[in-house]
RNA sequence: GCCCAGAUAGCUCAGUCGGUAGAGCAACGCAUUCGUAAUGCGUAGGUCGCGAGUUCGAUUCUCGCUCUGGGCUCCA
C-alpha cells in the first residue's frame, strides 16, 4: 500500500497511507489535537477533516479555540438550527444562516407566515440537542447548477441564490453559501436535511454542543425593507462549555454598563415618556458631568483657533432648500411647521446656518482659514424602531464646527483636525481608534464627479501623511461631501462610531460663499464639517459605560464624601467638607443617621472617588480617613490619620494632573 | 417603519386559572451614636402604561395607541 506526504505549517513532512484525511493527520500527531481539530486548510483551501488528502499537499490543522475554528462550529451549529427548525415547522424555508461574530444566526420563512415566539426558541434547542446526541454525519456533495436547482426546488431562497449564481457568474456571492463557478456545493446530514454551503463544516454534529439560541428577530431578506420579512434566530456557540460560560458571563457584565441602567442607578438622566421617544432630560448629577465636558471642548477649541457662535433651532423652509437637505435629507428631518410667515424647520445640522454667518459680510483670504464653532442642538427624526437610549437619539448636541478655508490650506487644515480629534478624544480615556474613508454613495450625492475625486483624495492624503491605517466604506458619504470617521473602542471591547470629519465642496456652491484673494478675485472657499465628541449625548453614553459608571475624578459628579463616625464628630465633618469646597472640591456630607458601614456602602455603590471618615482621633489631630475607591491608581487602600493639608494636597494634584494630561494628550 | 418581547410602588421584581395587589431596597418617623460595603422597629406609597371592547365584574381576556428592550433597515 502506497504512503502519501504532507507537509505541515512547521514545514515538517508527514507520511500518511493512501487515502488518509486531515482528521487521520491530527490523529497521527496527537489525541490532543484530534480531538480539537475541526477543519484543515489544505494549499491554502479550507476543507472538511473528512476530504482525503493528495499526495504533496500543504496542511494545516484549524483548531476549535481559534477565530477560525470557531467560524466553522457556528456555522455548523447554525445548520443543526436549520434541521432542528425545518423539523419542528414541516414547510419552513429556510435562506440564509452565517456565523458571525460571536455566533450565528439563520433566517427562515415560516409556512402560512408564521412567527416565532420565544417558547419556540426553547423547543428549537432541545431538538438541536437531540441532532446533536445522534452524532449526524455532514457529508458534502457537488453538483451542477441545474442539479442544485432540482435538489432546491422547494427552497425559493436556496434558488435565488442559485439563480444569481448563474447571473453573476462568480461575482456578487452569498457569502458563506457558495463557492463560485459554475458548482455548487451541498451538506446533508440526514436523508432529510440538506443545506447548500461551502463549508467546511465539522466532521459530525457530535462534535457541536457548547451553545445557546439568544433571541429571535425580524430581519428583511436580502436586507431589502421592500422584500419578504424573515424570522431569524441569533445564537452562539463555542468550543467547550467553559468558553461558552464565559461568553455569557461577558454579555451579563456588559449589560451591568448599560448606560441606561447607569444613568438611572446614579441619577444621571431620564426619558420621560411624557417627552416622547429619545429625548432625554438631564438630572443635575448627568448636567455636571455633561457641563465638564463641554467646558473641556470649549477651552480646547480657545485654544485651537475657533471662533465661537450661536444658532436658533428652527429656520425657514428656504434655507433647507438652499442647502440640500429638503431634497436630500428630509426623511432625517422633523415634519414642517407651518406659521403665519412661512414653513419652519427644526435644524438637522447647523451647518447652513453657520454658512449664512460666513455670508454675513464679504470675507478675506486672510480670514481664512475661519473655524466657527458651536454647541448645536439639532433634531433629527429617527424612525421609532432605531431609537437606543442616548446612543440614537432625537434631540441631541453636536461639538459642531465648520471650518472655511482655501483649496491650498485643506490638507494641513484635515492633518491638523487629525491631531486635534485624538487628543481630545485621548483625554477622555480612550486609545483604540479605528478610520474608516466614506465615499460617494452613486445614488444620493450633490455636485459633480471632479469635484468628489479631489475631496476624496484630500482626505485619503491626510491619513496617509499620518501613516493611519483606514478602511474604505464605498457609498457611504453624506450627500455633500466624503468623510472620515473615527471610531474608538472602549474598555470591554465594542466599537462606537464618534468623530467624523467631512470635506464639502458644495454647501459654499449652493450659498455662493465667497472670498477676496490677494488676487482681488472671488474664490470659492472649501467647507470642512467636523465633529469630536460626535454628539454630546452619545459620547456621553459611551463614557458611561466606558468607566462603567466610575467617572475619573476630575469628572465626578461628587467627587469627596465626608462621613462622621458618630454624632459628636459631625462639627468637624462639615468644617473637613467646608474646607474642601473652598479648594474647589465637589463635596457633600452625610451625617450619622445610619451606621457607617452603611453609608460607606451607600458611597460606594454611588462610586464616589474618595470617602473620607472622621473620628475621635481625627477630630483631635486634625486628620481624616481617606478612603478611595477601589479602582484607584494608587491603589484603594483605607489610610487613616491623613492631614487634612495633605489630602487635600492630593487631591488637588490628581485633579489637575488629569487636567493637564487631558489638555497636553 | 417592519418582526419579536415587554410595561405592576422611586428602583428590582413576585402575583392574580377574571372578584381592584405583595416583597426587598429607597423615602419618611422613632429608637440606636456606631472607625470603613446593609442597626432595629414602625409609617406612608400603586385608578397594575393609556383608551376602547367582552363580562355582573378586567390589573388579568381581546383590539388599538404610547413608551421600552432585542433585531432588520437607517444613522452622530
Amino acid at each position: 500500500m502506497a504512503n502519501i506526504t504532507v507537509s505541515l505549517p512547521d514545514g515538517s513532512a508527514k507520511e500518511l497511507p493512501t487515502g488518509s484525511t486531515a482528521f487521520d493527520l491530527a490523529a497521527s500527531i496527537g489525541s490532543g489535537l484530534r480531538k480539537a481539530a475541526v477543519a484543515a486548510v489544505v494549499d491554502g483551501t479550507e476543507t472538511d477533516l473528512t476530504a482525503p488528502l493528495d499526495d504533496g499537499a500543504e496542511v494545516a490543522l484549524i483548531t476549535d479555540s481559534t477565530d477560525e475554528g470557531r467560524h466553522v462550529l457556528r456555522h455548523s451549529t447554525a445548520h443543526v438550527m436549520a434541521q432542528a427548525v425545518t423539523d419542528l415547522f414541516p414547510g419552513a424555508k429556510f435562506s440564509i444562516g452565517p456565523a458571525i461574530e460571536n455566533g450565528f444566526y439563520y433566517d427562515f420563512d415560516l409556512p402560512g407566515g408564521a412567527t416565532f415566539s420565544d417558547d419556540d426558541l426553547e423547543r428549537v434547542e432541545a431538538r438541536m440537542r437531540e441532532i446533536v446526541k445522534a452524532n449526524q454525519p455532514f457529508t458534502r456533495s457537488e453538483m451542477s447548477l441545474a442539479d442544485a436547482k432540482e435538489l432546491f426546488a422547494d427552497q425559493p431562497y436556496k434558488l435565488e441564490i442559485i439563480e444569481r449564481v448563474e447571473g453573476a457568474g462568480g461575482d456578487d456571492l452569498d457569502a458563506g453559501e457558495v463557492a463560485g463557478g459554475d458548482t455548487i456545493s451541498a451538506y446533508r446530514n440526514t436523508e432529510g436535511f440538506v443545506d447548500m454551503c461551502v463549508g467546511p463544516h465539522v466532521p459530525s454534529t457530535g462534535r457541536l454542543g457548547h451553545f445557546k439560541l439568544q433571541k429571535v428577530a425580524g430581519a428583511y431578506w436580502r436586507g431589502n425593507e421592500g422584500g419578504p420579512m424573515l424570522q431569524r434566530i441569533y445564537g452562539t456557540a463555542w468550543e467547550s462549555k467553559k468558553a461558552l460560560a464565559a461568553h455569557l458571563h461577558q454579555l451579563e457584565e456588559a449589560a451591568k454598563r448599560d448606560h441606561r441602567k447607569l444613568a438611572v442607578e446614579l441619577d444621571l438622566l431620564s426619558f420621560p415618556p411624557e417627552l416622547g421617544g429619545g429625548l432625554a432630560v438631564w438630572h443635575p448629577r448627568g448636567a455636571i458631568v455633561r457641563k465638564l465636558m463641554e467646558d473641556y471642548s470649549r477651552e480646547r477649541h480657545v485654544a485651537g483657533g475657533y471662533d465661537f457662535v450661536y444658532t436658533p433651532h428652527l429656520s425657514k423652509e428656504q434655507l433647507f432648500q438652499t442647502s440640500g437637505h429638503l431634497e436630500w435629507y428630509a426623511d432625517g428631518m422633523y415634519p414642517p411647521m407651518e406659521m403665519d410667515n412661512g414653513t419652519y424647520y427644526m435644524k438637522p445640522m447647523n451647518c447652513p446656518m453657520h454658512c449664512l454667518i460666513f455670508r454675513s459680510r464679504q470675507r478675506s483670504y486672510r480670514e481664512l482659514p475661519l473655524r466657527l464653532f458651536e454647541l448645536g442642538t439639532v433634531y433629527r427624526y429617527e424612525r421609532a424602531g432605531t431609537l437606543h437610549g442616548l446612543m440614537r437619539i432625537r434631540g441631541f448636541t453636536q461639538d459642531d464646527s465648520h471650518i472655511f478655508c482655501t483649496r491650498d490650506q485643506l490638507a494641513d487644515e484635515v492633518a491638523s483636525l487629525l491631531d486635534f480629534v485624538l487628543s481630545v478624544l485621548r483625554a477622555f480615556g480612550f486609545d483604540d481608534f479605528t478610520f474608516n474613508l466614506s465615499t460617494k454613495d452613486p445614488d444620493k450625492y450633490v455636485g459633480t464627479d471632479e469635484v468628489w475625486d479631489e475631496a476624496t483624495e484630500a482626505l485619503r492624503e491626510a491619513l496617509d501623511k499620518h501613516g493611519l491605517e483606514y478602511g474604505v466604506k464605498e457609498g457611504d458619504a453624506a450627500f455633500y461631501g466624503p468623510k472620515i470617521d473615527i471610531d474608538v473602542r472602549d474598555a470591554i471591547g465594542r466599537s462606537w462610531q464618534l468623530s467624523t470629519i467631512q470635506a464639502d465642496f458644495q454647501l459654499p456652491e449652493r450659498f455662493d460663499l465667497t472670498y477676496v484673494g490677494a488676487d482681488n478675485d472671488r474664490h470659492r472657499p472649501i467647507m470642512l464639517h467636523r465633529a469630536l465628541f460626535g454628539s454630546i449625548e452619545r459620547f456621553f453614553g459611551v463614557l458611561l459605560e466606558h468607566y462603567a459608571g466610575a467617572f475619573p475624578t476630575w469628572l465626578s459628579p461628587t467627587q469627596v464624601r465626608v462621613l462622621p463616625v458618630a454624632e459628636p464628630h459631625e462639627a468637624y465633618a462639615r468644617s473637613v467638607a467646608e474646607r474642601l469646597v473652598a479648594e474647589g472640591a465637589r463635596v457633600d456630607y452625610v451625617g450619622a443617621d445610619d451606621g457607617l458601614g452603611k453609608r460607606i456602602r451607600t458611597a460606594k455603590m454611588e462610586k464616589l472617588p474618595y470617602v473620607l471618615v472622621v473620628g475621635d482621633d481625627d477630630v483631635a489631630a486634625g486628620t481624616v480617613g481617606v478612603n478611595p475607591r477601589s479602582d484607584h491608581p494608587d491603589g484603594g487602600e483605607v489610610q487613616r490619620d491623613v492631614p487634612l493639608d495633605d489630602f487635600v494636597a492630593r487631591f488637588q494634584r490628581e485633579v489637575a494632573d488629569a487636567e493637564v494630561a487631558a489638555l497636553q494628550a
